[in-house]
DNA sequence: CGGAGTTTTGAGGCTATTCAAAGGTCGTGG
DNA sequence: CCACGACCTTTGAATAGCCTCAAAACTCCG
C-alpha cells in the first residue's frame, strides 16, 4: 500500500464505488481502470457543470467535496447531494437534454471524467458493471428519500443533526473520521441550502448544538461529541446495505 | 386495439415504462411479457409492503395509485412518490436488507410482481433492459431532487402547485387528463404528507387556490383552470427526456 | 493591513403548526 | 332506504418556528 502511484490510487477510488455491491473480477478491474480519463485537478468554487448545460460527461470524484444543486425561481438553491470521494457525479441528468443539477467544487477536487456514451456502452456491455451502477442508483434514491423525509417532516434541529450524521457515516466508511472528528468545509449558508433553512437560522441552531455540548467547532472541522444523541434527533432508520447478495446471479 | 385481452393490456403497461428510453425489439417484448407475474387486484388501503419488511419482490403497477412513504420518529410520514400506472414499485430497497419505504394502495390497484432475483437476473442478462431500468432510476432521482427543491426552498402555495403540475403532467402522458381535468384520489392529509405541510394548512391553501380561480374541485377530481399560472408558481424547470439517444450503442 | 466573505446578534413579521370543534360526505348495516 | 359511524373537510384562535432585514464582529487571504 505504501508508495502506490497516483494512477493506482485513482483506480482504487473507482473500485471503492463499483465494487460496493459486487465482488470485482480481475477483468472488471482492468475494465474500470480504462473507463475513466486521467485525474484532473480543479480549484475550489470551480463549476464542473452548470444546470442547463448539455450533460456530455460524468465524473468520478477522486478527491474533495462537490455539491449538486438545483435552482428554483426566486433565486434560491437546493443542494440535493454532497458528493464525497468515490461518488459518480452527474448521472441523474443522463436521460435529459439539459443538465438539471449544477456541480460545484466545495474544496479543491480531483476528478476523472467519462463521456456518457462510453459510460452507457459500459453498462450495455458489462453485466457486472450494469448491476453495480443500477444498485448504486437505487442507493442514491434512498439517500434522497431520507433527506426529503427530514426536510419535509422535521424541524431545523433534526435536519442539521441528520446532515451531520449522514456526512459522518459516509466519511467514516472512507476512513476520514477519527473519534467524532470530521472535516466540514461548508459555510452556514451552504448548510442552509442543504437542509432548507436560512443561514441565520442555521447559525442559531448550530450555536445551540454547541452550547448543549453536542458538537465542538473548529476551522472547517467539527467534532461530534454525542453521536448517539444526534442520531436520535435525526430520527431516521439506518439502512443495512447488502454485499454480493445471493439473489444476484451473473451470466 | 379494441377487445384486447387483460394480459395484452398488462404487457402494454410494461412496455410503456421499459420502452420509455429505448425502442423495444420483438425479442424484448417477449422477454417483458414473461418477466412479471399475473395481474393481482388489491383493495384500497392495502399495504403491498411495510417498511422494514424484507424486500423480496418488485411490482409493476398496472392500474391505480400507490404511495411510497418513509416514517420518521415522531410518528410523521413523508410520502416520497405517488406511483401511477406503468411505474415499478419497490426498486429503491433492492440494495438493502429491510425495505425503507412502505407501499400503500391509494385506490384499488392491479399489480404484477417479480422476485428481485428474477429482476436482477434480467438486468444482468439483457443489456437493453439494463440500460432502460438504469435510465429510469436516474429519472426517479431527478423527480426526487425536484420535490426536495420544492419542499426545501419554497412556501406552501408553490409546493401544492408543484404537486398538482407533476401529477397533471404524468397523467397527461398516460392519457388520463382532459381539458385540465384530472383524477385526484388523495385526502388533504395525504397531500400534506407529500409536500410537507399540515393537513390544516393544505386545506387553507387549496381553498385559496379555488377562490383565486386556479382550480375547481370535484369528488376525487380536480380541474386545473390556470395551468400556466400553477406551473409558474411551482417554479421548476421542466426536463426534456431523451428517447433512443444516439449516444447509446447496444451490443 | 485591507477587504471580502463569513459568523453573530437583535428585532419584527410572516408562515405554518397545534388544538379543538363543527359541519360534510360516504359507505355500510339494519 | 334510512340512519349511523367513520373519516374527511372546514373554521377559529393561540402559538411556535423560521425568515428577512440590518448591522456589528470576526476570520482569512492576499
Amino acid at each position: 500500500m505504501v508508495g502506490r502511484s497516483k494512477a493506482g490510487e485513482s483506480a482504487s477510488t473507482a473500485e471503492l464505488r463499483f465494487g460496493e455491491f459486487l465482488q470485482l473480477t480481475t477483468e472488471a478491474r482492468e475494465f474500470l481502470a480504462n473507463l475513466f480519463g486521467p485525474p484532473q485537478s480543479l480549484a475550489r468554487q470551480h463549476v464542473l457543470r452548470h444546470d442547463g448545460d448539455p450533460p456530455t460527461h460524468l465524473y468520478l470524484l477522486v478527491e474533495g467535496w462537490v455539491s449538486a444543486s438545483l435552482a428554483v425561481t426566486s433565486g434560491k438553491q437546493q443542494t440535493v447531494k454532497i458528493h464525497l470521494p468515490g461518488d459518480v457525479l452527474g448521472a441523474p441528468s443522463l436521460p435529459v437534454a439539459r443538465a438539471a443539477e449544477a456541480l460545484t467544487a466545495l474544496t479543491p477536487v480531483v476528478v476523472r471524467s467519462v463521456s456518457r456514451a462510453d459510460f452507457m456502452t459500459a453498462v450495455a456491455r458489462c453485466p457486472r458493471f450494469a448491476v453495480s451502477v443500477f444498485l448504486s442508483a437505487q442507493k442514491e434514491r434512498l439517500a434522497l428519500m431520507s433527506t426529503l423525509a427530514l426536510v419535509g417532516q422535521t424541524e431545523g434541529g433534526s435536519r442539521i443533526a441528520g446532515m451531520l450524521i449522514d456526512l459522518y457515516d459516509r466519511l467514516t466508511v472512507l476512513g476520514r473520521t477519527e473519534g467524532g472528528h470530521m472535516p466540514l468545509p461548508l459555510t452556514q449558508h451552504q448548510i442552509g441550502e442543504l437542509v432548507g433553512l436560512s443561514p441565520v437560522h442555521v447559525n442559531r441552531k448550530i450555536r445551540e448544538f454547541e452550547q448543549a455540548g453536542l458538537i465542538l467547532r473548529e476551522t472547517r472541522t467539527v467534532q461530534l461529541l454525542d453521536i448517539d444523541k444526534l442520531r436520535e434527533m435525526a430520527g431516521l432508520t439506518a439502512h443495512e446495505y447488502l454485499r454480493d447478495p445471493e439473489w444476484i446471479s451473473l451470466p
